[in-house]
This record gives C-alpha cells, structure tokens and sequence, in this order.
DNA sequence: ATACATGTTCAAGTAACTTGAGGTTCAAGG
DNA sequence: CCTTGAACCTCAAGTTACTTGAACATGTAT
C-alpha cells in the first residue's frame, strides 16, 4: 500500500536507481512523494512513465526526445503523428548505423580470417597485417589487405 | 618541405584540428616539432599514424584499446596474434550490437507503419500507440501492438 | 599595410550516466 | 531493546571522447 521505495521501482523496471535519481534531477520524472524518514515513493504511474522512459532510452532515442515522446503522452491534443515522425527520423539514423555496424562486422571476420591464415604461426615480426593498418593508400602488394581493423 | 601545420593533417586524415591536439594530450599522437611560430609540423609518419588512429576508432574500439593497438604496431616483437584477439573481442561486441539494432529497426519499422495504418487520421486523442509505450506488461487488447519504440 | 584565415593555449561544456564519501533509516535477529 | 547490515539520503566528482569558446599570435594574399 505504501508504495515503491527507490530499490524496488529499480528492480521493476530495469533501471539503476542512481539513474531513476539522476532522472529525477533533470525533470525527466516528476519529484516523488516521501515518506517519513525522507525516502522517495514511488507509485503505478511511476512505475508506468520509467518503463517508457527506459524503452525508449533502450530503443536509442536520446533524452531531449524521450523528453518530447513523454510531453505527446502528456498532452493528448497533439497527433500522435509527432510520435511517428520522430520515430521515423530515428529509424533513419538506426538504418545508416546498422549499415556502417555490418560493413564494420565484415571487416573485422576478414581481420580475423586473414591473421589466422597468414600468421597463424605467432609473433613474427613480419606480419603485415598491422602495417594495413597504418597504411595510407598503398594496397599492400597482396598481402592480408583487408584494410582493417 | 616543412611538413603539414595542424590544418593539413586534419584534412589529409579527415580528423577535427582540436581532436588532433586532444590526442597529443591524451598521448595517442607524439608532440610533434615546432616551426618559428610555434606552430606544430606534422610529417608522414604522423599522417599514418593518425590515419591508423582513426580508422581503429572508426571501427569502434575505444581509444584504449587504439593505444594497445599502437603499441602493438610500435613494438613488433610481439606477436600480431595480440591483434588478432582484440579484433575478435570487438568483432563479439559489434555482433551483438549489430543484432541489437536490427531488432530495433523492425520495431521502428512496425511502429511507423502501425501508426500510418491506424492513426492516420492525424490528431486523434485515441491514439494507442503511445499508451502502448507506456504500457506495462497487458497486450493493449487488439491495437497495434508493436512494444515499441 | 592590412585583412583575414589559420594557428596557439587554456578552460569549460557535452551526454548520460556512474561512483564515492559520509551520513540516515529500515527490517530482522538476539 | 539493541544492534547489525542492507537500503536509502545528498552532494560532489569522475567517466568517455571529444567540442566549443575566449583571447591572443602567426601566416598569407592583396
């Protein structure tokens, strides 16, 4: 009946209550109820706005636009259309981010594959897989040319 | 003859003038000589370098892990196979990321099109979609149903 | 000679938290 | 009732990898 103390409102939702405090501050979520001895209560609404919060931090929207979806629950009057917008302009930049992380997955698989095609034997000086690395434009005459990491 | 100034590194290796002196603070990058001036003089050695600095922190390892890399590069007589496992490391975490943020396209993509298909009407006080943000853990009865964002 | 770009240092700001110090409050066991 | 230990409190500072700004010096083109 008396509500959630800041540990169990941690454990519901996921959320670190260092970080539930630190949302608190920049007025992310509302300043709690306390009881007695001066220890936050929290209740279902609490429970409710912080699972949001945290899938939308979960799902990459920065805190300004967690800010702004909070604001559309808010206030009804506004089109949840907003919502989609800023929902498509984040799947955008996931879009881009998801391409460059798989061209990035397959850089590092030849990486890998070629040390351990070519210097499988250990630490020979001659490996010139870190001289990729640093080289500029050169196309390292046929060896390892990866052009990772 | 004079080697580059801080502007021509910065071009030649697409990195910000200010982030090329956070790296030499930082000890990534050596102080460099001193013109009359006193403004530094890069050479080709350090268009490497940072050519190799970037590249390692465009494919995502921390600038802790570039400085392991360096000295890697720096010291041959241990093995290139130290690399390697590095690059596996990072190539684990970047799966797992990239696995991440595919999940995170599809729900985007459902939110979006849920959205369109539902609420496009424009601003309707109705809207599910951002009760289901919010929503705790009941299935939102029969209306879009995405989990997301 | 005089603009104006480019360079210099040093300090502070950014995101989104996390960690630490030093002190209270709460629930359970003896 | 008393004590222990977990959970809580506030406030300050640390983290990562830079970026931005102020105030001034230098280099280059006209």
């Amino acid at each position: 009946m008396a509500g959630y103390r800041i540990g169990a409102l941690a454990g519901r939702t996921g959320t670190n209550a260092a970080t539930i405090r630190y949302y608190e501050e920049i007025g992310l979520l509302p300043r709690p109820d306390r009881r007695e001895g001066n220890q936050r209560c929290y209740g279902e609404d609490d429970v409710r706005r912080l699972t949001f919060i945290r899938r939308c931090r979960d799902f990459g929207f920065s805190i300004e636009q967690v800010r702004t979806l909070v604001s559309l629950v808010q206030d009804r009057s506004r089109s949840c259309m907003e919502a989609r917008d800023l929902a498509q302009t984040h799947l955008s930049a996931v879009q881009v981010k998801l391409r460059e992380l798989a061209a990035l997955e397959k850089s590092l698989v030849q990486f890998v594959a070629a040390c351990d095609a070519e210097c499988a034997g250990g630490p020979g000086p001659d490996c010139c897989i870190l001289d990729d690395l640093s080289g500029t434009m050169k196309p390292a005459a046929g060896c390892c040319g990866t052009g990772l990491p």
